[in-house]
DNA sequence: CACTCCATGTTACCGCTAGTAACATATGCT
DNA sequence: AGCATATGTTACTAGCGGTAACATGGAGTG
């Protein structure tokens, strides 16, 4: 077997697999998670045994989809998380990437969020990675980051785990609340939840007169 | 127009109404939330024109499913929440609840956080409360709760829906994260969730020789 | 009793979806 | 040339949410 043959048709393969997925982009980025194969065979201008050549099932050329994006949104992260700054500049600089990056983009984050969702097809479905692939991991990857850094002490990586996907979720959670209603600023949204995770609930005082809290 | 039978109708219609849900809900925790209305309405032992002539479609059926559901976690969270403990054990006793009753019925859990994505129908899809009205519920309330019980000076109303619905969200992804994994037992999840809303990891200290975090 | 009203129930259909089989065509390697 | 490989098509299946049209059975009224 000859390696440049094989070389030519993938390189050509893979520039083809580019253009769908740019396709597929598109397509997204207009009509949300809800896009139907068949809109985005046409957006690339072709028709949809293409799509399942390339990508196997929807499920795959989601999670195609979403990788790029998660990659890209994860590099934002990154560098937000190893800026030269103390602890908390650096947890808020994050906490403002994520809420910038869903601000630009709400439908393609839609997409992230929901990607299996969009079929009849629950048994048959390979279940390994369907829920919500991008905050799976990003927490995984605040986990790494936590537990190389801070000092935990004994069982640092089950903690660092459990605070890495606690926190992914709480940015999460407000950050879609926040998208929707649009109660304040993103400054102030990004320090309310850093006093929180500052510890300020256990700090504040009981309102007089109530049950206590 | 005579008041008995208009009563008499409306009773049966609304026993039938909570037959019917009962039966959905054995399809549901059978079949997890991509359940279809064919499947419902033959385990109902009828056909989907009524589910449709009681729910109007899809989403209004899963809507009162979801908020059967939500209501009764949500009892038990308040309970939790008003029991007569400090702070810091009511928050773990709520966090408890809310994993227990996860762990208890993960089916339901999964269709209550994803129930308005089993369809085709986007287009013509009235987008209102669509995305996850448990966690969006829960948010609501215990930002409700905070804002009742502790004193967080001005802005507090903005403060307690930032954090309610934040705590939520962790609790929500680590929980999430913790039923597919079992990386711990309930109880050190729990510990460990308590401790970062304490504010741990704004007082633990950097690890020696790494950039600091 | 006959007559209307209304809810319950059915069958048969629509338009849409994801996914596939069968067939046609070009391009490049041997 | 011949062969493999990727690209492309049309035409189809099975299942979905949702609806129209029609049938039935009991409650109240002349």
């Amino acid at each position: 077997m000859d390696t440049t043959q094989r070389t030519e048709q993938q390189r050509s393969a893979d520039r083809r697999r580019r253009e769908l997925l740019e396709a597929a982009d598109r397509v997204v980025l207009r009509d949300g998670p809800g896009a139907s194969m068949n809109a985005i065979a046409a957006e690339a201008g072709i028709t949809k045994p293409i799509l399942y050549r390339h990508f196997g099932d929807k499920g795959g050329l989601y999670a195609a989809l979403a990788k790029r994006h998660t990659d890209a949104l994860l590099a934002s992260l990154r560098a937000a998380l190893d800026a030269p700054a103390d602890r908390r500049e650096r947890v808020e600089a994050t906490l403002d990437t994520y809420l910038a990056a869903i601000e630009a983009r709400p439908q393609v984050y839609r997409f992230l969020m929901h990607p299996a969702e969009g079929g009849q097809n629950d048994q048959g479905f390979d279940v390994g990675v369907h829920s919500a692939p991008l905050l799976r991991r990003l927490g995984e990857e605040l986990a790494q980051v936590i537990e190389e850094r801070v000092d935990l002490g004994p069982d640092s990586e089950r903690v660092a785990r459990v605070w890495g996907h606690g926190i992914v979720g709480m940015m999460h959670a407000a950050g879609d609340w926040w998208l929707g209603e649009r109660p304040c600023s993103r400054a102030e949204l990004v320090r309310i939840l850093a006093d929180l995770l500052w510890g300020r609930l256990a700090a504040v005082a009981d309102k007089l007169g109530g049950p206590g809290f």
